[in-house]
RNA sequence: GGCCCGUUCGUCUAGGGGUUAGGACGUUAGAUUUUCAUUCUAGAAACAGGGGUUCGAUUCCCCUACGGGCUACCA
């Protein structure tokens, strides 16, 4: 049925904070089957939740989306033939059709106040309003028509519900799961029109996807139980037909204990959940997000691409165009996976690792300049990068590991020089101080060659002079090669460096 | 409680009626780096349990257990 068609996928997320891993990765397999099959991806704004909807959350999804190199063909700021795409902009068409399932003996009127389902709540624990009850309720079922109609000329508040089926079943074939059956005396009466006049989920996404030509559907398993009332919705518009395919994603759970993950566990945890930070404007608060953690969207994007799929070889590694050209939903699998952030790091490490220097750039030099480095050029920057870049698990560990290329040491590992400083190793230095001021090419492999030369000759042993050296240049016991170090700083710089070191190391 | 979905090393997973059950992260030990990190090599580490079916089940079926999701006029 749907083989034929033009695949047209949708991401639908509702604009209430920010967007977390689950709903990334959701787009993401979305986006990676529509452009696998030429297929359009489309941008759907669930904003019928007017209480819970937040402003600014829109921009910040698109811009998610755009920074994971995620572009849609249609979205709600770019009016296409299916717009629009909010479905607050929508609200008639889902009352007209809501009204058409009544007509159809598929919904009818429900006149019941939230206040008193929720009395019925209180004394039955199992409450559910389905076939058992609907006739013991407010409805357009249980009433007469002239009382229905009375209620309804008097403006009494209503919601309409679908009237699911008795003794029914209701099937269908999951992509990822196979055949998945509901008992449809087990499912209830959902409210398709909220008593606002806006429609539930339920309603939108039948109505919005049919108006879209939606071909797939790719949405988190917590849909799973509703897919009963969405099938029969499609049904009872007259629209099995144009049904789409149904794939329900596995869960990202969280790393430790069980369950789904929240920005909590990542506030808790210390890593985050948010694709980028999000700032809610009415808490001031602010979630920190992967982009500004550092990590680079080509590793963002690996990583969520194989949480829950793999290729089938023992390739972890893949850019966004390899997963576009070798993902498949038959090896999505189905059980939650939790989320490991050792193993998201080691995904940026691998991939800052391949990153060209110059693409790193720009995100350095903004490091730098909250520094207040800013006289250094961009050869320079490079030429750093090329020597630390794969020690960084993030971009923002550059500093970390890179200061001492653009700052002297602050202070000195005394305790590692002073207790065997002696004053041969004084005069050492300062003579070494002299030679390599009569350098006229300053470069690591011939530099190295005379400082050990010198060391024999001095009779001294390596460790005790090499391990000085490092913290003169650098003020500690780490960072790359001391040679390079001495390259890239420099000959001024680095005798500058030693006389500088000397004084302190015999105060 | 009810319904639905799931269950291979600590974690993400490959595999699939007969395998030394493979890889990756993490971890441990060595090597390299006269620093730290990286890197390399090696090691420990898993088929939830019970019944079937079968010559043979981790693989197929059933049950149990456990985990997860849903059970709103939220999505």
């Amino acid at each position: 049925m749907s083989s034929e068609r033009k695949v047209r996928v949708r991401f639908a997320p509702s604009p209430t904070g920010g967007l977390h891993l689950g709903g990334v990765r959701t787009a993401l397999f979305n986006y990676l089957f529509a452009r696998q099959h030429q297929g359009d991806f489309i941008l759907r704004i669930e904003d019928t939740d007017q209480t819970r909807f937040v402003a600014g959350a829109e921009e910040y999804i698109t811009e998610c989306l755009a920074w994971c190199g995620m572009e849609p063909d249609e979205s709600p700021n770019k009016p296409g033939a299916f717009g629009p795409y909010r479905q607050s902009e929508r609200k008639p068409s889902y009352r007209q059709f809501a009204e058409q399932l009544i007509e159809a003996g598929y919904a009818y009127y429900a006149f019941d106040t939230a206040a008193e389902l929720d009395a019925e709540r209180q004394t039955q624990p199992n409450f559910r309003y389905s076939h058992e009850n609907r006739m013991n309720l407010r409805n357009s079922l249980s009433l007469s028509t002239a009382e229905t109609e009375a209620l309804l000329s008097a403006g009494h508040p209503y919601t309409i519900r679908i009237k699911v089926p008795t003794d029914e079943t209701v099937s269908f074939t999951d992509l990822i799961r196979g055949k998945v059956s509901f008992d449809t005396n087990l499912v209830d009466d959902k409210v398709l029109l909220k008593a606002d006049g806006m429609p539930t989920y339920h309603l939108a996404v039948v109505v919005d996807d049919k108006a879209m030509e939606i071909s797939h559907i790719f949405r988190g398993e917590e849909w799973l139980p509703s897919a009963p009332i969405h099938i029969l919705l499609w049904q009872y518009l007259g629209w099995e037909a144009a049904m789409p395919a149904w794939a329900h994603l596995p869960l990202i759970l969280k790393p430790d204990g069980n369950g789904k993950l929240s920005k909590r566990d990542g506030d808790r945890l210390g890593f985050p959940v948010y694709a980028m930070n999000w700032k809610d404007a009415n808490s001031e608060t602010l979630t920190k997000g992967f982009r500004e953690m550092g990590f680079l969207p080509e590793a963002f994007v690996n990583m969520l691409g194989v949480l829950g799929w793999n290729d089938g070889t023992e390739q972890e590694l893949f850019s966004i165009e390899e997963l576009i050209a070798k993902f498949s939903i038959a090896r999505v699998s189905k059980a939650g996976a939790k989320f490991d952030f050792e193993k998201a790091k080691w995904f940026n490490h691998e991939w800052i690792k391949g990153a060209s220097t110059q693409s790193l750039l720009p995100q350095v030099k903004e490091l730098l300049a909250e520094q207040g480095v800013n006289d250094a050029s961009d050869a320079q920057i490079e030429e750093v990068l090329l020597a630390v870049k794969e020690r960084l698990t993030f971009v923002s560990d550059f500093w970390a590991q890179a200061s001492f290329f653009f700052q002297r040491p602050a202070s000195y590992d005394l305790d590692a020089v002073k207790p065997k400083w002696s004053e041969e190793k004084t005069a050492f230095f300062q003579a070494m101080s002299i030679s390599f001021d009569g350098f006229d090419t300053w470069e690591a492999p011939t530099l190295e060659a005379f400082f050990k030369e010198a060391i024999k000759e001095s009779g001294m042993k390596m460790g005790e002079l090499m391990m000085p050296f490092r913290i003169m240049l650098v003020g500690g016991k780490f960072g790359p090669d001391v040679f390079q170090i001495v390259q890239l700083l420099g000959k001024q710089e680095v005798i500058a460096r030693m006389q500088l070191a000397l004084k302190a190391f015999t105060a």
